[in-house]
DNA sequence: CGTATAGTTGATTTGGCTCAACATCGGTGG
DNA sequence: CCACCGATGTTGAGCCAAATCAACTATACG
């Protein structure tokens, strides 16, 4: 069989990517959080950002690093990790366009508590957090969607400290699959397509286990015909399955 | 030896209690997501709250009831508990006077995601979640301090991710410990004492593991002379020791 | 003082980690 | 365009930390 090659994804080169200011505008209108402000306001609020293009696995910031930024994607996706005192990597959240990350705390003395890598060619637009902080102040309205966003996370982490403290290694693997389906996957012919580059170790690193017990049940998830994989994409071929996995409560 | 009852603290009856209404109004006025408003701000905030009385052990919501309002702790402490599919218990959180938890989200259609259990006897004071909303978006200085919580939450959850995911169940004992000592603990002459009912059971649901495994590590700890437990209390005399074993980054 | 509940401790089992060898992919240069 | 090679993924074998199962003990409360 010559079934070389049989990538279901764009090629991207590994460019640096930079927004244009109408980009940058356009993507700022459309952010959750902005899009209730007037085109003046935005526009007024655009001034204040900076954007900064980054290519595949370079990093945006350091754990430890002083914490003052607060960063937006305008364009690409970021992973965000944690390392333990012998270096093992927990990944603790993929972000994609539109998502914030970094720091909301205007209070100084503080670091960030986690890296920032772009896991694809990036445009990251970023804002000093102490005057995102007077943003806040002006709109309200901004502060409650940021609100809402950060609630949201919390929620999902208390799951996944819930999945982390009461569920197998399969199971766990399983709703990390279907958490990254819902949020970056894309429903094609074949199923959900999910179109970033997730190494064995990244997966283990969301579902707290090692690259070679990820394998291992991705390999089972495979011959069951849940999955097809490659090395910088995953289809779902079946969801329901994952889901009964999961036994959503 | 006859060390019959030895209990460091304070016996307390398992009486409802219920708020003084100037009881009430101070507590919200000390609140720190208050204590910035005026007096008669607070007072007409005041109005909008109602207080009830809970018995240790009682409920206050249950998990997958629908999620209408907002809590804050006047007096008393709350656990907050999910469970999963097999009934084993992860405690996400202990929570003490002037912490809120419930429901932020005024869209409806929302559930709890957890149980929350009063610990103690304690007074709840409760707020219809989109009531609440109103006072965010009239006082965005309260916005931002509910904000600044719930993101330090989330920080705090993240770490306990990267616990779950990275380190023995010794370390993570360790952790917890160190964690209830900070936020609940009180420094007396034999060293920092927690005076909550946690049985081994709690411990093991904050610590992702068996309460069997829990005792054993606690044992440990106490003949290494690290800590002193009593039924509901928990006396942590070697705080260097614990600290030294999660071997904070 | 008696009883129910919570905690302790031991024996056994096992899921998943570790270590190791091998296979496959995909980018690069000849 | 093809062959090579480093990086990533797969699979096997053995081992260990922690779960489970079970018997027993201590504590608090009526």
């Amino acid at each position: 069989m010559s079934n070389r090659r049989r990538t279901p994804l764009k090629i991207v080169k590994n460019e640096v990517h930079s927004c244009t200011p109408i980009l940058r505008l356009n993507i700022l209108h459309n952010l959750p959080f902005f899009n209730n402000l007037s085109h003046q306001e935005v526009t007024e609020i655009n001034k204040i950002f900076n954007d900064i293009g980054y290519v595949s696995e370079e990093t945006i910031y350091h754990m430890a690093d002083r914490s003052t930024r607060l960063c937006v994607i305008a364009s690409g996706s970021v992973k965000l990790i944690r390392q333990n005192a012998d270096g093992k990597e927990v990944l603790m959240d993929i972000l994609k366009q539109g998502e914030f990350f970094g720091s909301l705390d205007p209070f100084g003395d503080t670091y960030y508590q986690e890296t920032a890598i772009a896991l694809q060619p990036s445009c990251i637009l970023k804002i000093d957090s102490e005057e995102f902080r007077t943003i806040l102040q002006k709109y309200p309205v901004v502060s409650l969607q940021v609100l809402d966003t950060t609630a949201k996370r919390l929620l999902e982490a208390q799951e996944r400290i819930k999945q982390l403290s009461a569920h197998s290694v399969e199971n766990r693997i399983a709703y990390t699959l279907l958490k990254l389906g819902q949020k970056l996957g894309e429903q094609n012919e074949n199923g959900i397509l999910i179109q970033i580059p997730l190494s064995r170790y990244d997966i283990a690193g969301m579902a707290g286990t090692t690259p070679e017990t990820a394998s291992r049940i991705i390999s089972k998830f495979k011959n069951a015909d849940i999955l097809k994989t490659g090395r910088k994409w995953t289809i779902i071929k079946n969801i329901e399955q994952l889901e009964k996995m999961v036994k959503i409560i």
